[in-house]
DNA sequence: CCCATGTGGTTGCATTAGAAATAGTTTCAC
DNA sequence: GTGAAACTATTTCTAATGCAACCACATGGG
């Protein structure tokens, strides 16, 4: 049985100092060049995506909070990247898309995050890349398995 | 060519988002149990594993800032898990290491830990998490070759 | 219709993380 | 030996993150 572990050979410290190693690799990026955070950009790339939503469906498509959607969602519209219109069907919610100039930016960024990406993961192949998504998917059903037995 | 990615299909999104998932689990349980956060952990980890060293050490031994591996000391020393000595070798710095008590508290918090990590990564085979390790390794490769190109 | 309850969104507050500045010490060229 | 430059640790300041309370509207039961 292995015993205790180092704190160098520990995955979820691994992939903590990974996961953070990328982020902010690609954080600085788009601050740089375009003045979007992590957050904004998430935002931006599901509204891409998805086109028309509201905060709830995006608070439901993403793991993110809704505070983060919220503050994000606002620093766009402030930036005029992204338009609300009022929801018929329910007075508490607005729908969100981006606008021309948001998609203009849009058409910018996400080719830039994919070559971002590549780069970073040149010498990784396709195939693993595969397994490392089916692998990161396992991982978080089994902190839910956990999650279900212990209820916060 | 793959065309632009989806969020809920982009590999440095769904790392973040299961290091977090995997993290936080961890971190309620330290704290719930021990009163420990993640960096007080980390550095009674590393002490626990190499004996006496210095903060600086400590920096290069692992990924963390170096404020935060001072606060984290200095919650420690509080609470007496955790001791200074002088370095004769070289006033600006002490040797820490960890107390009668801060063993003792090792000594519960390491089990602990595994047992956690078993509970998590179940269904992961240890090839698998061998698999990981080597990939994630590789990741960060990619990005410090890329940081050397751009050094911030 | 009216009240109780639930839900989407917003704001405020506390916690955390990191960058920049500071103090004290060492090292090295001269 | 002295002064400049570099380094360890610490403090301070600012930005980011997440939680909890809150408001406005919606829904369902009486």
């Amino acid at each position: 049985m292995p015993n205790i572990p180092r704190l160098t050979d520990f995955l979820p410290y691994l992939m903590a100092i990974t996961s953070n190693a990328v982020s902010s690799r690609i954080a600085d990026e788009y601050r740089l060049r375009f003045g979007l955070r992590i957050p904004e950009w998430r935002v931006m790339a599901v509204l891409g995506d998805g086109g028309s939503m509201t905060q709830r469906e995006m608070v439901n498509a993403t793991v993110m909070d809704k505070v983060a959607i919220n503050r994000a969602c606002k620093v766009l519209e402030e930036r005029g990247l992204v338009a609300r219109s009022p929801n018929q069907r329910d007075g508490r919610s607005h729908h969100l898309e981006l606008t021309g100039e948001g998609r203009a930016l849009y058409a910018q960024v996400m080719p830039m995050t994919y070559e971002m990406f590549e780069r970073i993961f040149t010498r990784i192949e396709p195939s693993e890349q595969e397994a490392l998504k089916t692998l990161l998917s396992r991982i978080r059903d089994g902190v839910q398995a956990i999650d279900q037995g212990n209820p916060a």
